[in-house]
DNA sequence: TATGAATGAGGCTTCATTCAT
DNA sequence: AATGAATGAAGCCTCATTCAT
């Protein structure tokens, strides 16, 4: 019994190691420099386990990608939880900034998974690549942009002229490029400033007119 | 002389050739994936001659991420003299929406030439990555937005607190955050509509508040 | 434990069969026409092994280098101590006399190992040239007869006025020379008399005058 | 007929410049690493002038073998000339001596066609390999040995029993083991002593003893 | 479970050669 | 006569994958 869970331990614990050593190798090289030896030794340990745990160098970097998003999304649920004791009672237009306001500020000191995810959108970029679930996520996101700026307009936070699907775009899109300037130029900028601009843009752009007609 | 005229005229030609062949294999594989030889074969050449031409590998990417720019570049200054007989009377504040527009407006249809230039500038992203002439290309285009909005302030076109370095950040991550998306996700979005949101979104947070102070 | 054993071993026997493989490829045609792939093909593995188990193509050179110079030092020791149960009492002449013998005796039938020696040997003459290891065990070899002389003047079996320096240089010059000769017209050549013929060169330019001064 | 003079000229020019060019670089690189381009280049002209002019690499390689060995017989020729006036009075023994120290006293400072000598000399060991007219010249030359020799048999200069076959093996290989050590490692030799300690060698092992019997 | 030996496909590059000008 | 554009073979190396231990 305790050999039996001793295995699974060992067993999680590779894999977190692998992931680790994977994420941080294609933060640094990309998914193709990211050499299954180079992450195996990375890892610490020999250069055949990484397909021996995932079966191959596509399923390891889905995992990869997994993890990171799940990461992602719990720090940015956590970041908020953390500002905001009542999440509840926040306007959607609220939560909408302050969602973006943490996935920026995650740039500001990125680990190695937010590079990576980073990274590997940028590989999503070519028309015949494939990452398994990087577009699913990708898809997932937009929607939820989508619904929380319906739920906007019916809490009456967000400018009922403004258009959910291409705001999704806007949003989704901004969020990404400025997180992948800042992975690649981030010396440049003072990032307490740009946080700052972008919820000014946002509540410009979205929040109701106060005088009435638009 | 023909005979001179001719070689020369055979070297172009070739080099036109490969350099668009080479441009839509980036756009559909990527760097990495656009090997050599596929560059080679759809350019109805021999697997060789890229390497015969070009040199090595990074140099022919070089040029292609060059000419790209350069064509991105004329097709964005022509569509903005086209629409607007007289570009010297525009504002600042509406050249820098003009040229949103249009640059976004460039992927609604990409040319082979505009989805590589997306595709390499995914290939940035890891740390370790260096593509001749993108990084430099990027710093070029930012202090170009810095350079327009500073003059907005001048010209009365854009509010005197919107924070020249900021803004230049955002609107290069907007641009290549939605072109990158738009690339690909197109079938999913009404591009008329996200193209209106953007210059109504760059509109409310860059023109000066009418009525004096908010 | 067999594991480890048996996993070590199959690694010692590859490389024994592939050094011996490359071995035969430069002895036939030359460091640059024996491609990896012969190598791998001759030593009936598959053509990459070459590569997996040296990293480089100068790496496994390197090896077989050391690898041959190690066996020819053996080869020559060992003939030296049959010939001469007690080596110890031989006098420094002797044992010059002797190892030249010797080594020139190696090239009347030699071994792929001593054949491509001198074949690497040959490789070294262009100024640009580098194999590892080559320039080295020449010098020590050079060292090596410096040496034997001065003990020579020591013991006087070497005349006093043979100068050390001079006498390594065309000795070694002469070893080299004449086994290169030897292994590309061997068949013109009567190899017992050559060597009775050197082993009296060397006596007479090296043993003192027996009547004292000339 | 001046233009036809002149063409023919040019011809003769520019192959010239192209042996000489092609010595240099197989003096650097060996035969292998010396490329048509490189030589070409070099030369200061096309860099498919080589193959225009010789037609392929062998022959061209041919053609600097040729060349070099005339010029090295010429160099020696003369250089015996100067020192010796009378060259016809020369005992066998003489000219053999002063043809060796000659051949020696060359690599001292050697041009690129001695250098580029060596090295095709270095690159005939591998079994398979052949260079036209490298072995020829050899057997050529030690055909003149073995005729030395002989002569000196005749005219008493060299000791009746010195075999030809064997002193001819021997001084062949003395001469190029030497000249190639030279090249590699002039260094750290000084030349004159070398020179002279080979003369007394000779002297040693051919001179007549002088008491009659050996 | 984990190691690492072995394979073989594929990439980039070099180069001799052929061919058009 | 000379240039240099184009080809294609071959070399070295990297790497995902398979397999034996």
């Amino acid at each position: 019994m305790t050999t039996r869970r001793t295995q699974v331990e060992r067993r999680q614990e590779s894999e977190r190691v692998l992931l680790t050593a994977a994420a941080e190798a294609i933060a640094e090289r990309g998914i193709t420099g990211a050499s299954l030896s180079v992450i195996g030794e990375r890892a610490g340990t020999s250069r055949g386990l990484p397909t021996h745990h995932f079966g191959s160098k596509d399923a390891l970097v889905a995992r990869v990608a997994a993890r990171a998003q799940d990461r992602v999304r719990a720090a940015t649920a956590l970041a908020i939880t953390a500002a905001h004791q009542d999440i509840d009672e926040l306007s959607a237009l609220n939560l909408l900034r302050a969602t973006v306001d943490t996935y920026i500020g995650l740039f500001q000191q990125p680990t190695a998974d937010e590079r990576a995810l980073i990274v590997m959108w940028g590989a999503t970029f070519p028309s015949d690549s494939s990452i398994d679930g990087m577009l699913e996520a990708d898809r997932t996101s937009y929607e939820g942009w989508t619904d929380l700026i319906l739920s906007g307009h019916d809490d009456g936070s967000i400018r009922a002229d403004a258009d959910p699907a291409s705001c999704a775009v806007i949003l989704h899109g901004l969020m990404r490029g400025v997180a992948a300037l800042l992975l690649t130029e981030s010396q440049y900028t003072d990032m307490t400033t740009v946080r700052e601009t972008i919820a000014d843009w946002i509540t410009k752009a979205l929040a109701p007119t106060e005088g009435g007609a638009p």
